[in-house]
RNA sequence: GCGCCUGUAGCUCAGUGGAUAGAGCGACGGACUCCGGAUCCGUAGGUCGCAGGUUCGACCCCUGUCAGGCGCGCCA
């Protein structure tokens, strides 16, 4: 469809010549409400009949000659008020969509792009907000890889910070465990810490004295001194190994982790301080609140500055995420050291070391930059953003994308489920934050057993005949499209208030409903095959044919093959919108149309147990077309397509 | 106080300035001796928070206003 229209316009554009006055862009192709009225749909004639202070109608009736004629319309009208309206040449445009599935015309842009997301503290489980934040930026990158784009995906690991001191405070002084202790846990580490983090904050709360002795051992990690520094590290990498194996469960997967250590061991920082210094970018506060550090100030908000160096010496967050920024586009002029942190399924995730390492990688120097991360944090995303800009580095600030989502909360509902206790000025909310601090939240791994849980039970009613390793393959299938698909049926704005009994539903909008969907069709592929001998051959055969006999449907049915198939074909154009708009719950819309029309035709049409013959290979091509779209539009999302359900 | 976001059916949410505002859930009523009922079809349910404005045309843009959320740390 991408492709149609821009051709279209072109093929318009150059009849037209200096007959029309407005601008290309002006030209706007869009969908007209009901297909009775045509499949594209112009709307310059209102635009034209502005400028000339005439009747969009009128206009319209002057340029329709224009389209007469041009390829694959089969004719074109004037509508309503002053659409010009075309209608295609259906048989000629499915057989083209047919032929360029293997196709993708959507052009790359960027020489590299580098995604981040996931950047879960690895002290404690990772909980349901991780997961949309995961959902999200793989699914971005996985479109950006279909628009042809190099991509590369890190998951920023802060392996030094605060978090990682609070759970080694709490297993030295609260659970008084050693290292040998700590390798003598062979539960799940990031269960483990889950609570003690939890119990930690609340002790180190209401023990204020405490805080010399926090003090020490940041001091201590940041240094290298054991026993501090080996067991952060020791937590901190099983943690880290329990949240990938999480993301794996939902086929999240990562090219890099950099480290916060790292960062700091390569004093990634100095440079950055002195680039920024050189440039005047930040200045140190002679007086006020902030006299003594080193401060960057807003463009917008002249009056408001932010701390970079604090008053003794040290940097902030902000100050190593403008660091981490410049390398990512290749600015800093430093780089890490690597070396494979896993390696399976024949790929291995990288991470990042101080130690010099020869190795046949390399990372970073990326065009264009899309953090994902919650809106909470758009303030900070701003000011690193304003570091590049201060650095004169305009192209990469303006290619720094903060891709923004609102966090996962918890309803009254499913606090009670978890049977947190509420406090009294948390009652009178409607919904609660989640909080690794407090311990309040739902774990990413529960979720994912429960759906795994719900899932095998469905299977075992449907399929009691399966043996018990693919029964729990699918289990797991279904559980990670009911999960994927639940993240992404949200726009990124809207905040996702978490029900149990909304996240677990397997019917009507859900990741289940598709994949279900898509196992039909397969379904009746293979029931083609078995029963009407129908096989793989015979289908490519069919597909090579080139003439179609559209005339063998019935009009109805025409209007029913045309209504799905010309949605279908709009998949590309969907992907486009996504990644333009970074909002994919469109793409989730689409997958649920198609699914809808496609189930609902089905019905309505059988396939096997058609007589006539041109009919029945018009309905063979027409479900084979829309599941080639479907798995493309599931693989994008994450969702992964069982044998059977 | 300032900044950002949100307000659409009972609930949860979609909705490129374009033609009659749509889904799912829930409710109610149905579906072929059937290509699998995780499905399909139908009914009920709306002053798109409110008030102005721009426009040939506004759920969408602008202004104001009300309500809710989130930011505005020498935390990360």
């Amino acid at each position: 469809m991408v492709r149609l229209k821009t051709r279209l316009k072109k093929e318009l554009l150059s009849r037209l010549g200096d007959a029309f006055p407005l601008p290309v862009s002006e030209i706007e192709v869009a969908y007209p409400p009901q297909q009775s009225l045509g499949d594209l749909s112009f709307t310059f004639p209102f635009k034209l009949a502005k400028l000339r202070q005439t009747n969009p109608r009128q206009v319209a009736q002057e340029f329709l000659p224009y389209f007469s004629g041009l390829g694959g319309v089969e004719r074109a009208e004037v509508a309503g008020p002053g659409y010009i309206n075309l209608y295609l040449d259906r048989k000629a445009f499915f057989r083209q969509q047919l032929e360029s599935l293997d196709t993708p015309s959507l052009q790359p842009e960027e020489e590299k792009i580098i995604i981040e997301h996931t950047n879960i503290n690895p002290n404690k489980a990772a909980h349901i907000g991780h997961l949309r934040n995961a959902c999200l930026g793989d699914t971005l990158g996985r479109c950006l890889k279909y628009k042809g784009e190099q991509v590369e995906i890190q998951n920023y690991i802060d392996d030094t910070g605060v978090q990682v001191v609070d759970v080694v405070f709490g297993l030295m002084e609260l659970e008084k465990k050693t290292l040998t202790d700590l390798e003598n846990i062979k539960d799940k580490l990031d269960y483990y810490f889950w609570d003690l983090y939890a119990r930690t904050s609340a002790y180190l709360a209401s023990h204020p004295e405490a805080e010399v002795r926090k003090a020490e051992i940041l001091k201590k990690i940041e240094h290298g001194q054991d026993p501090e520094a080996a067991l952060g590290f020791a937590i901190s990498r099983r943690i880290l190994r329990a949240h990938l194996q999480t993301m794996k469960r939902i086929d999240v997967t990562y090219d890099l982790l950099p480290c916060e250590s790292s960062i700091l061991g390569l004093k990634f920082w100095e440079k950055a301080f002195a680039l920024l210094k050189d440039r005047g970018a930040i200045s140190v506060a002679d007086k006020g609140p902030n006299a003594g550090c080193w401060v960057m100030r807003l463009e917008e908000e002249e009056d408001k500055e932010k701390v970079i160096v604090r008053s003794d010496g040290t940097v902030t967050y902000v100050g190593k995420d403008i660091a981490y920024q410049l390398w990512k586009f290749g600015l800093l002029g430093k780089d890490f050291f690597y070396q494979p942190f896993i390696e399976e399924d024949g790929r291995t995730i990288w991470i990042t070391t101080t130690s010099p390492k020869k190795v046949p990688v390399s990372f970073g120097r990326a065009t264009k930059v899309y953090n994902v991360i919650d809106s909470r944090q758009a303030y900070l995303q701003k000011i690193v953003v304003q570091g590049l800009k201060s650095l004169d580095y305009f192209e990469q600030a303006a290619k720094s994308i903060h891709f923004s989502y609102e966090m996962v909360a918890l309803s009254p509902k499913s606090l009670k489920e978890l049977a947190y206790e509420v406090s009294d000025e948390e009652k009178d909310k409607s919904f609660l934050e989640v909080s690794g601090r407090k311990g309040l939240g739902v774990k990413a791994d529960d979720l994912l057993d429960r759906l795994e849980e719900k899932a095998l039970a469905e299977v075992e009613t449907r399929n009691p005949d399966l043996p018990a390793e693919a029964k729990l393959a699918i289990a797991r299938q279904i559980a990670c499209g009911a999960l994927r698909y639940f993240m992404l049926k949200f726009a990124r704005n809207s905040l996702i208030v978490f029900d149990f009994e909304e996240a677990l539903n397997f019917e009507g909008e859900t990741g289940p409903y598709l994949q279900y969907s898509a196992v039909r069709l397969n379904s009746i592929f293979r029931k083609l095959e078995d029963k009407a001998g129908f096989g793989p051959r015979e289908l490519e055969f069919l597909l090579s044919e080139k003439n179609m006999l559209l005339e063998a449907l019935p009009e109805a049915e025409k209007r029913d093959f045309w209504d799905l198939v010309f949605y279908a074909s709009q998949f590309e154009e969907s992907v486009l919108h996504s990644i333009l708009s970074l909002e994919f719950s469109h793409l989730a819309k689409f997958a649920f149309n198609l699914c809808q029309k496609m189930n609902a035709y089905y019905h309505l049409y059988s396939i096997l147990g058609e007589e006539n013959r041109d009919r029945k290979e018009m309905r063979i091509r027409t479900i084979f077309y829309v599941r080639e779209i479907l798995k493309k539009t599931l693989f994008l999302m994450g969702i992964p397509l069982p044998e059977k359900m």
